[in-house]
DNA sequence: AATGAATGAGATTTCATTCAT
DNA sequence: AATGAATGAAATCTCATTCAT
């Protein structure tokens, strides 16, 4: 056992690195741009061995962009703070993870993709972008249990406050091959946070 | 001269002949997804043609692409409409040009194009995106001047606007494939009208 | 009369125009790298026009090399100068004709062309290598008559005088784009012609 | 290893295919007369594997030009040979290799891409002419070492009987697709030694 | 006679994918 | 399982030549 044990190891250490090398060249190149050669010569591996690991590229960037796909942490935040810096914080960790996942690449590479892989960009659309509105729809639902905002439509509030982080800091990453944080963003989603307070604040 | 004029006529149909099949399949299938002699096909038109008339496909994408940018018109608003409905109509009016525009799908492949043409990006960019904010900024600062709205940073303001209607209907539009308006658009519309009215109405 | 004198004048006027950028292009480019497009603008012609005064590509080309094919001179000899003086001045003169008619690139598309034209390449060879070494051949035999010189093959002894000069300075140029004729050629010449007067002079 | 080893001599023999096939159509046709698609097929290979091999019709070429640019034997002379027979033995030697290379074909192709490829011209050049000027230089300066020929510029005299030859038999046959060694050469080449001997014999 | 525009037929090159071992 | 080599199919672009006026 200890010898088929080790071809598996190994087999799984090729697929981690063709899945490695494919995210890299898809983000950096778009689905066609990426050379499947390329790839597998990026995860030292023959193009034979990708296509075994992988049907068709299709398939490898499907599992490209599945794989980015994980649980955002939501980060505890200290009991004492008041609702707006809670509220700030939470926006401002969504931008991060945004910008550290280099989810702006991924989701231009998904969009580019939309009419060649619409069940993909469906997924995509839904795990990366509707379920984080849940997350915040369910802490808005929270807060508006306990008094703390006044009960509303959370899902149309959360699309307030994330419509206009995106607008200024998302959408312009999108066409600008940005992949850094922008920087100061807090002042905005600070910004951003009182008026939604104004508005649903108790 | 009746030859020049005719010759003329015939050359710049063919042109727009180009221009209109370029357009669709690069909307359809995206800038690599799409062949020149497909288009040069759809046109009616042969390869060589084509080619005469943009020197080569990036041109021709960027042609299309500049071709779709035309002024939007800001309708009249009726004198005794309340602040209300006017904004409700301005903003409906900037989804229906979206729509009307296909813009979904444009701003789709130049998204995609990113990487290989950031300078198309970024003057799609500003544009498409840029100047209609600029457009609605434009009315906003009327209004405060005016004083039927409170004094505040308009950009700003049309950003929570037009973020919070993006959020709806143009970020799913985005991942999929719609290419017609979104029923029943104004009562969100109207609704996040209501907010920004509670927020910087007098 | 005069308009009819008129419009065949316009069009000789543009025939030489064609000959003259085909022959600039030709040789520049060699005949495969020459563009009809190109020669027609050139000559500031339509490519139609170029086509109506010559049916082909190759019938210009046959045309333009044709037409290189002047007569050349030679020039008369002062009579007190001395055999070996009057010798190095016919071949100096001999490989300066060469050069101005810029016949190295000239035989080079010639050369080049043998497999697709081999009678243009017999002509060419005829009118411009071995006419001239008739014309080099009368000389020696009337020299050889005047029993300036011994009797011997005056067709071997051009092909010694000439086959060293070409090896030196011919040959090369050949195959190194050179245009401008070589200095110091003289002191070559020279040294081959006193060896020439050493086996034929008398 | 077996494995490696014969997929090697597969490749290699691909290559070599590749190789003969580019020579033929090259020699044939010219170098844009030439169709990559046709050298494939003749080599019995996909388009896409000889742009494997060599990754583009230029290297091809180049490839197919350093290629035949063998070493020349110079056959070992008897010893009871005279100076005479021994120097147009050397001499027709030097012809037919240069026939049985083909020589004359592979000169005129590079000839034809002298102002596209200068480079391959300049190398050819010194490798396929000026070399064997110095291999004959050499022979000769030994013989002068030897007293058997009079102090003299070697390469001068080499320049002189290589030239009166070439005048004969190569440079008619680079304007006539001749491709067999010319008959009763020996005659005309010992008439060249002979003369060559009068003036630098001893 | 002249021309601006058009084109059919190819040219080179690339790439996702498979084969033989 | 892994691979080096091979490939069919297609893509972009060019060019000599012709057409309509």
């Amino acid at each position: 056992m200890g010898l088929e044990e080790y071809r598996r190891s190994v087999s799984e250490n090729k697929h981690a690195a063709i899945l490695k090398a494919g995210r890299k060249h898809f983000l950096e190149h778009g689905y066609s741009g990426a050379a499947a050669a390329d790839i597998a010569r990026e995860a030292d591996v023959s193009t034979a061995t990708l296509y075994k690991h992988f049907s068709s590229k299709e398939e490898l960037f499907v599992a490209v962009v599945k794989d980015a796909d994980h649980e955002e942490e939501i980060p505890p935040f200290p009991d004492n703070a008041s609702l707006e810096d809670t509220m700030v914080a939470v926006l401002n960790n969504y931008l991060i993870t945004h910008f550290e996942k280099n989810a702006t690449a991924l989701l231009r590479i998904v969009i580019a993709e939309v009419p060649g892989a619409p069940d993909l960009a469906r997924d995509t659309f839904n795990e990366f972008i509707v379920s984080r509105y849940q997350k915040l729809a369910d802490i808005v639902d929270q807060l508006i249990a306990h008094g703390t905002l006044k009960p509303h439509d959370s899902h149309f509030g959360v699309r307030l406050l994330i419509g206009a982080i995106k607008e200024h800091y998302i959408w312009p990453a999108l066409f600008d091959n940005k992949t850094t944080m922008p920087e100061h963003a807090e002042d905005v989603i600070r910004q951003v946070v009182k008026d939604y307070l104004r508005l649903y604040g108790t």
